[in-house]
DNA sequence: TACTTAATTGCAACTTAGTCGCATAAACTA
DNA sequence: TAGTTTATGCGACTAAGTTGCAATTAAGTA
């Protein structure tokens, strides 16, 4: 994974908080929201969400609200739908969505919500 | 439509505050945030915020996060899944939803984002 | 490598959707 | 209609996300 290569054309300077930002995203693999990583990470969260905002705009990243009031982030590779739990708000990524299409609407992104395997279970 | 027949049984009492609620919201019969009905309504923020929580629980309402940082109510008469257009984030209310299932899941809300008809064309 | 400039950062102040505590008021019940 | 419970309004608060600004840094050029 090159990080000069996702940012190269894209006019967006390679700093430090970029690197740091591009790294958590794509050892994660899934969305994430600014207090999920805010432990780990040292930049300020202006800048978090600056530069989320820029990766948004450059399709590096696509982002959506869930059910917490946050808005959670995730490094854009396959596309993929997700299911979002009422009970525990944990997030899973479904693959195998092509299925999932409607008339005259250009679909960017599916969320399903409702009570996940496990809450289901207890 | 009932008022007293949807709060019965609920623990609910029936004031003012809550007839004028489900009015506005039969009556709309599409998702609406607080910030769309703060000027026809006279009750306090808290006290609609309560209330909707109220209605919620008790599965009257049914309420959803959209793309701009505000969240969605809607009265829950037949089930229906929603497109949210990311450009005009117009709520569309979606029928005919039945091939939305997933296995191991119980799904309750379906939100498809994405572009709709009218922005899609421009 | 030093110079220049535009982009980026951190900080603090701000915005805004939603929540909470509390005293008052309105529903329901006997 | 008196008494109990539940709901309401108000103001203060919380927390996610934004913005202005001065200081810093990346990256191109000589």
């Amino acid at each position: 994974m090159k990080l000069d290569t996702i940012l190269e054309n894209k006019s967006l300077k390679l700093t430090s908080a970029r690197k740091e930002l591009l790294e958590i995203l794509s050892v994660e693999a899934r969305p994430i929201s600014f207090d999920d990583i805010k432990d780990k990470i040292t930049m300020d969260k202006a800048t978090f969400y600056r530069n989320i905002s820029k990766f948004e705009n450059e399709s590096i990243v696509k982002g959506f609200e869930s059910n917490d009031k946050k808005r959670y982030y995730e490094i854009q590779n396959s596309p993929h739908a997700h299911f979002i739990c009422n009970r525990c708000n944990y997030i899973e990524c479904l693959k195998d969505t092509s299925f999932l299409k409607l008339e005259g609407h250009k679909v960017i992104d599916t969320i399903f919500k409702g009570i996940c395997k496990e809450c289901n279970q207890q």
